[in-house]
DNA sequence: TAGTTTATTTAGCCTTACCTAAATTAAATT
DNA sequence: AATTTAATTTAGGTAAGGCTAAATAAACTA
C-alpha cells in the first residue's frame, strides 16, 4: 500500500541518494526522525513491494517503481511550495513545512491545476528542480558559491538551506533565487565567504555558504 | 490525540446531531462506512478524551470540546470547498472529495489565508454555512424546495445532495445556489415537484427537492 | 590478530483504528 | 408477559508503524 510512511521513506531515499550516493539505515533514521531499528522494519517491507532493492547490512537503493513514487511525491512537494508562495504570499521559510503534509493528500487533479496555473515551472521557490509528470528532472546547476572566485558577480540559483531559520536569515541578506551577488572576498582557511549583495556586504560562514548554489553570469 | 479519525467522528456526529437530533451507534456506523463495534470503541476513547458524552446504548452528544473541533474541521472543509471552485476551477461536484482529505492537514495560516483571499465568505459552493473561527455559525434558511407554493418563485440558497453524481445533475439543470426558479406545480401524493430554470422547465423527484433550500423572493 | 566500537538487525511490545463473531440490552410485537 | 427483533457492546484479532533492549555483523584500532 502507498501509504504516507511509504512516500516519506521513498522521498527521502531518493532525496539521500542524490545527495549522498550511499542510503544507510542510521541516515535514513536520522533524516526521517526515526530509531534505526524502525527503518530496518519499514525497508523490510519496501523490499517485499518491490519498491527498494535492500542489501542488509549494505544499505539501500530505490527500483523503477520506488523512484517513480518519490518523484511523484517531491513533485507534490516542490509544486505546492511555489503555490504556496506564489498564490497565497507565503513567505520561503514557510512553504517547507506546509508542502510536507499536503503533499500526500493532493489528488492529481489538484497537482495538474496548480501546475497550469503556475505555467509548469521548473524550480520552487528555493530553486529546487520540480520533476515533471514523466519523472524527468530539469537539469541543475551544481556551482556552489564557495566555487566561485573572488570578484566574480554571480546569480543565485538555489538555496538548499533545510530549516527556516536558516532561510529568513539568508532572506533577510537578500539571497534568494535570481538575487545577484557579488564575491568580494573569500577568507583562508575555511574561512567565511565577503559577499555584497546589492550595496551592503556580508559575511557568510562556509556551511551556510555551500548551501547556496550560482551560476557565473555569461559576459555579453 | 487529535488523529484524522478523531476529527472525523466528531465532524460526523455534530452534522448526524444537526440533521437529526439523536445520534445513535450504527447511524454513526453507516455514515463513516465502518463496523457499529468500531464505533462503540471509538466513543469509548471519545468520552475518555471529554470530547463526547456518551450514554452507553443511548447515543452520543458533543462536549463544548468536542464541538469545538467539529467546528474547525467543518470549517477547514467548508472554505477548502470555495476555494478550490473558486481559485482552482473545481466543479461543485468534486469540491467535496477533494476538500474531505485536505480538512485535516492544513494549518491554521493556511486556513486564515483562504479565508481572507475568499472575503471571509459565509457558504460554500453548495450553499452550506461556513463556521466562524469563533464557532458561530451564519442564520440558517430552512425553506426547502416542496415547501414552496405552486406558482412561487424562489431563490435557491442551498443545496444539499451528498454525492457527485446528484449534484452534476441538478447542476446541469442550472439548479445551485443563488439561482431563480419557480416552482410550475406540485403534484400530488408525494409527486414530483414541476419546476421552472431560466426557460426550461423540469420535473424533480421529491427526495432530490428536499435537498434544495430556497428563500422565497421578496416583493418589493 | 584480537579486541573494541559502530552499524544494523532481531525480538518482543505498544498504540491506533479497524474487523468479525458472540453476547447482551432495549424496543417492538404478539 | 413472553418472545422476537434490532441495536449495541464485548471479546478477540489484524495491519501499520512506531519503540526499547539485546544480538549480531562489519569496521576500526592497537
Amino acid at each position: 500500500m502507498r501509504t504516507e510512511a511509504v512516500e516519506d521513506y521513498l522521498k527521502t531515499i531518493y532525496l539521500a541518494e542524490t545527495e549522498h550516493g550511499e542510503v544507510t539505515t542510521v541516515a535514513l533514521a536520522a533524516r526521517l526522525e526515526v530509531s534505526a531499528p524502525s527503518v530496518t522494519g519499514m525497508l523490510k517491507k519496501l523490499a517485499e513491494l518491490k519498491l527498494v532493492k535492500h542489501e542488509p547490512y549494505h544499505g539501500v537503493t530505490l527500483t523503477p517503481a520506488g523512484r517513480k513514487i518519490a518523484l511523484e511525491v517531491i513533485r507534490h512537494h516542490r509544486l505546492l511550495e511555489l503555490y504556496l508562495a506564489e498564490a497565497l504570499g507565503y513567505s520561503w521559510d514557510k512553504v517547507h513545512a506546509e508542502a510536507e503534509k499536503l503533499e500526500h493528500h493532493i489528488s492529481e487533479e489538484f497537482e495538474d491545476k496548480i501546475a497550469a496555473l503556475l505555467g509548469n515551472p521548473v524550480t520552487d521557490p528555493h530553486g529546487d528542480p520540480i520533476p515533471a509528470k514523466d519523472g524527468t528532472i530539469p537539469p541543475q546547476n551544481t556551482v556552489r558559491l564557495p566555487d566561485a572566485n573572488a570578484g566574480e558577480s554571480v546569480l543565485v540559483t538555489r538555496v538548499t538551506a533545510q530549516n527556516a531559520e536558516q532561510l529568513t536569515y539568508l532572506g533577510s541578506l537578500g539571497i534568494r533565487p535570481d538575487a545577484s551577488i557579488t564575491v568580494v572576498h573569500k577568507a583562508p582557511f575555511d574561512g567565511p565567504v565577503h559577499l555584497r549583495v546589492g550595496t551592503t556586504s556580508h559575511h557568510v560562514g562556509l556551511n551556510l555558504a555551500r548551501q547556496i548554489f550560482i551560476r557565473r553570469k555569461t559576459k555579453r
